[in-house]
RNA sequence: GCCCCCUUGGCGGAAUUGGCAGACGCACGGGACUUAAAAUCCCGAGACUUAACAGUCGUCCCGGUUCGAGUCCGGGAGGGGGCACCA
């Protein structure tokens, strides 16, 4: 890539080129200096709080920074222009594993680590010019923040939406670590290799099932967010009704207790299946090696996500036979089996081969009874049966006592009224959301406040102790959390009975991090964890803006938290984010060698012959599809770069047009050029006609040219079309509608060149260029800055009021209208606008090519919608 | 396997939600300026037929509703995403 020129100077001095890097260091230093973004709660003021995810500080903005906070500065600036009250801040999650990892390759301290980038990606994040109030800065390993999020833990106790349970981790042998579900690469340790154990090990959670019905509820008024995030979110918690049915054992006095949400087609089962981790499979296990054999079988596979995919189904029969409930001479045979999972329900399901489609594999494979219960509409019972595929669809039940010419709703209701009265079974609902676990063995978070006591058990700390503290002085030359190691930092007296007892070595989950933040915001200093009058006065996040990848977990864990801290009292809302956006990816083409090596976009360039080739060896190259941005495939465009060589502006400028914000956008070299260029005309617009222009605010003149009208038309429709492109989120169609207005201007040229503003020329040129300077403002603020103030205008473009359209020079006084025979376009109609139907008919049919086209065919019909179309049927 | 979304010129995409398909940008071609180039400015362009006027076809494919379908309905193909033995 070839860096674009700054110079050569035009035709004179005052043509000299933009100087984005100078220019935008200075309206940068302005705005810094004036505290233009500083917010204060005014409650004379309508607030609007606009938000992107905050980034984690891996030390370097990427382009998807770019193109969030892009896009996130054009709603806080627009939002401001419209006279809102803006809070648009900006921090750090800083907490998390990467810093351990440097840590451990670097011998360099997480915190030096973190600090280190977090300062340079700020210098990075402030090129940019966005309007943050950099006032309310914050990072979550700051002790002033995680202090308070010991506390907000300490009231989530108080008010049992925390506790403590064994629960499985994945262990890595090697490394004496526990692992996140996304560091198990197939079964094995992604740095150690090693194949991971599932341990048993105490751990805190946080009761968000105490939430669900609400939170699953609550989705459906969440009108602001993208509906496939709000069905992700839905799918997540998994709500199911069913009914819960408990089978006496014939051989043993106990009883299996089964989930369905199937309980119309028990006529239909044919046998019942336990987990392999289920208690009474403990049992049988305990007095029969082949069933420990069996268990210890479904174990060994259960540890590789995909070898449980492609797994058989296997069973192993205990030689148990359950009663069924309605069929006192039936009894079903009790199978230990791989494919049904402890966390789920209770452990144990009843098999009915006709209608489920892993039962139905499963009685295959094991010679069990097939018997349809659920019956097509259109079929004779008779005459239905089932092959390969289980029937899940609609019918009515049959083979089923009681239950036969039921719908399966009606069954359902029955078999639950039945179960409830005879009490051997209850309707339920359940779900698939777990308990959130927070507890990670690691170092680099914040410390969860409870002691450890031998006599009093697991104590919380007093508030009044706050803060815990990270210890500096620890060793990253060992596998493991430095926390265990440590030697004096866990010892410490029990808050209740005051003997010694160890703290608490483990930290939180950084989603407990950021489930919060945003409301820290608000009052990102105060000694408590929220001020209340900031936060009723800010809270909620009105536009929240990131990617989609934390549709689900951080978007949940948000939601949760705020209930919890509501019913805590910190906060008076429970939904966090009134509106939600969620912005596609950046992406760039691959290259790759003839051996397959990767190669950056800075090592190959096309040749004469138009090929690929490699710029040190001349290799051809292959040039694969375009994909996300990534380190491993090399191909990144480097943000500090684009901003070095096109300036901030141009950077933002490309982000925000041709792509829709939700659709991925692909980086093109021509495409930055293209910007550049843009901003370049821009420049030139303003430049070359300020010095022609009546000063600032002159009054409009008595009237105006026709040239000067139609402009004032293009202006104002412009007004409109990039206004209302800003509200829906659609910036590529304000960018063109943007275009459009400078396309206008460019070609616009005043007749009368002299000062006398009787046609008004010079003062609608006027109107329009500020108006494109203003509305530019939000994507490209600094270059807009200074044709605001080439201008003439003596305050900050940042403070100035976004133009509104005048509804009366919208209207065209003659419009064109299409004209179709048998709804096929045939001509156009230019006529006044808003005529009778009448008259619009008989112009349409007298024009001269309509009257050819319909010949001396008879008219049957002629439709009018008025100011748009006329159809012609013959 | 289940659920969801998408498919419009060479490319990214637009279309007030049923009313002139292809706005705007990129790439491309032609021209102006220049000794020349860069930069800038102007013009052209969906495909096919035609010397031209003009005409035909055209929003993944097939069918339907409608005076009229990129838009609504039914079926199919291709691409992408989410969840995944959830009983």
């Amino acid at each position: 890539m070839v860096a674009p020129l700054w110079s050569p100077p035009g035709r004179g001095i005052s043509m000299a080129r933009y100087n984005a890097k100078t220019t935008e260091a200075k309206w940068q230093a302005a705005w810094a200096t004036a505290k233009t973004f500083e917010a204060t709660e005014d409650p004379s003021k309508e607030k609007y709080y606009v938000l992107e995810m905050f980034p984690y500080p891996s030390g370097r903005i990427h382009m998807g920074h770019v193109r969030n906070y892009a896009m996130g500065d054009v709603v806080a600036r627009y939002k401001r222009a419209r006279g809102f009250n803006v809070l648009h801040p900006m921090g750090w999650d800083a907490f998390g594993l990467p810093a351990e990892n440097a840590a451990l390759e670097k011998q360099v301290h997480p915190a030096k680590w973190t600090y280190e980038n977090i300062a340079n990606m700020r210098t990075q994040l402030q090129s940019m010019g966005l309007s943050l109030d950099w006032s309310r800065e914050f990072t979550t390993c700051d002790v002033e923040y995680y202090s308070q999020q010991q506390k907000l833990f300490l009231d989530l106790l108080k008010n049992d939406l925390a506790y403590r349970r064994e629960s499985w981790v994945n262990w890595d042998p090697v490394e004496h670590t526990v692992l996140a579900n996304e560091q198990v690469i197939d079964g094995c340790g992604w740095r150690s290799g090693a194949p991971v154990e599932r341990r048993q090990l105490s751990q805190w959670f946080f009761r968000i099932t105490a939430f669900q019905d609400e939170l699953l509820a609550a989705l459906d008024d969440l009108e602001r967010w993208p509906e496939k995030v709000r069905l992700m979110q839905a799918n997540w918690i998994g709500r199911s009704e069913g009914a819960r049915l408990r089978f006496s054992v014939k051989q043993r006095e106990t009883e299996i207790e089964v989930f369905t949400t199937r309980q119309d087609t028990i006529f239909g089962a044919s046998f019942l299946a336990l987990s392999p981790d289920h208690a009474l499979t403990a049992e049988l296990a305990a007095e029969n090696p082949e069933i420990a054999e069996f268990v210890a079988e479904c174990r060994r596979l259960g540890t590789s996500e995909e070898v449980i995919e492609k797994a058989e189904k296997l069973g192993f029969d205990t030689g148990l036979r359950a009663r069924h409930p309605f069929l006192p001479d039936v009894e079903l045979p009790v199978y230990i089996a791989n494919f049904v999972l402890i966390e789920y329900g209770t452990g144990a399901i009843f098999g009915c081969p006709a209608h489920d489609q892993r039962d139905l594999d499963f009685a295959r494979k094991y010679g069990l009874v097939v018997l349809p219960v659920v019956i097509p509409s259109d079929v004779e019972t008779a005459d239905f049966s089932v092959g390969k595929e289980a029937y899940v669809g609609p019918g009515r039940l049959a083979n089923s006592g009681f239950l036969d010419g039921l719908t399966i709703e009606e069954g359902k209701a029955e078999i639950a009224r039945r179960a409830e009265a005879g009490n051997f079974g209850t309707r339920e609902v359940m779900h698939r959301l777990r308990d959130w676990g927070v507890s990670r063995q690691r170092y680099w978070g914040c410390p969860i406040p409870v002691v450890h006591c031998d006599a009093c058990g697991v104590v919380p700390v007093n508030e009044a102790d706050l803060p815990i503290t990270l210890p500096d002085d620890v060793t990253f030359d060992r596998a493991g959390n430095p926390l265990d190691r440590h030697e004096t930092w866990g010892v410490v007296d029990c808050p209740a009975c005051g003997k010694t007892a160890r703290r608490e070595t483990d930290t939180f989950d950084t989603f407990v991090d950021s489930a919060w933040y945003f409301a820290r915001f608000c009052s990102p200093h105060a000694a408590q964890p929220l001020d209340r009058a900031a936060v009723d006065y800010w809270m909620p996040v009105d536009q929240y803006i990131g990617g989609v990848e934390h549709a689900i977990l951080h978007l949940l864990y948000a939601r949760f938290f705020t209930r919890a801290i509501e019913k805590c009292g910190h906060i008076g809302v429970s939904e966090p984010f009134e509106g939600l956006f969620t912005q596609g990816m950046v992406c760039h083409e691959t290259y790759r060698d003839p051996e397959g090596i990767w190669l950056e976009p800075t090592e190959v360039a096309r040749n004469d012959a138009g090929q690929m080739v490699r710029l040190d060896n001349g290799a051809q190259v292959d040039t694969g599809r375009s994909e996300k941005m990534s380190k491993s495939r090399k191909n990144v465009i480097d943000p500090e770069d684009i901003i070095e060589r096109y300036g901030a502006d141009t950077a933002r400028w490309f982000m925000l047009s041709d792509s829709p914000p939700e659709r991925d956008l692909e980086w093109t070299d021509s495409g930055i050029e293209g910007a550049w260029r843009f901003s370049g005309r821009i420049w030139r617009i303003v430049e070359e006609a300020a010095g022609e222009l009546p000063p600032a605010d002159s009054p409009a003149p008595a009237s105006f040219s026709d040239q000067a009208k139609a402009l004032r038309r293009v202006t104002h429709q412009a007004i409109g079309a990039v206004t209302d492109g800003i509200e829906r989120f659609q910036f590529n169609v304000s960018v063109a509608r943007l275009y459009e207005l400078a396309n206008a201007l460019a070609s616009y040229k005043v007749v009368d060149a002299g000062i006398d503003e009787t046609n008004g020329e010079r003062w609608a040129q006027r109107e329009a260029i500020e108006a494109l300077v203003v509305m530019i403002g939000p994507m490209m603020p600094h270059l807009a800055e200074e044709g605001w103030h080439i201008l003439g205008q003596s305050g900050l473009l940042a403070d100035a009021a976004w133009p509104l359209a005048d509804p009366a020079l919208l209207v065209e006084d003659t419009i064109t209208i299409a004209v179709q025979l048998n709804g096929k376009m045939r001509a156009t109609l230019e006529i006044a606008r808003d005529q009778p139907e009448d008259d619009v008919r008989v112009a349409a049919l007298a024009l001269e090519k309509m009257v050819a086209a319909v010949a001396d065919k008879p008219v049957r019909r002629v439709i009018v919608v008025p100011n748009r179309i006329v159809n012609v049927v013959v």
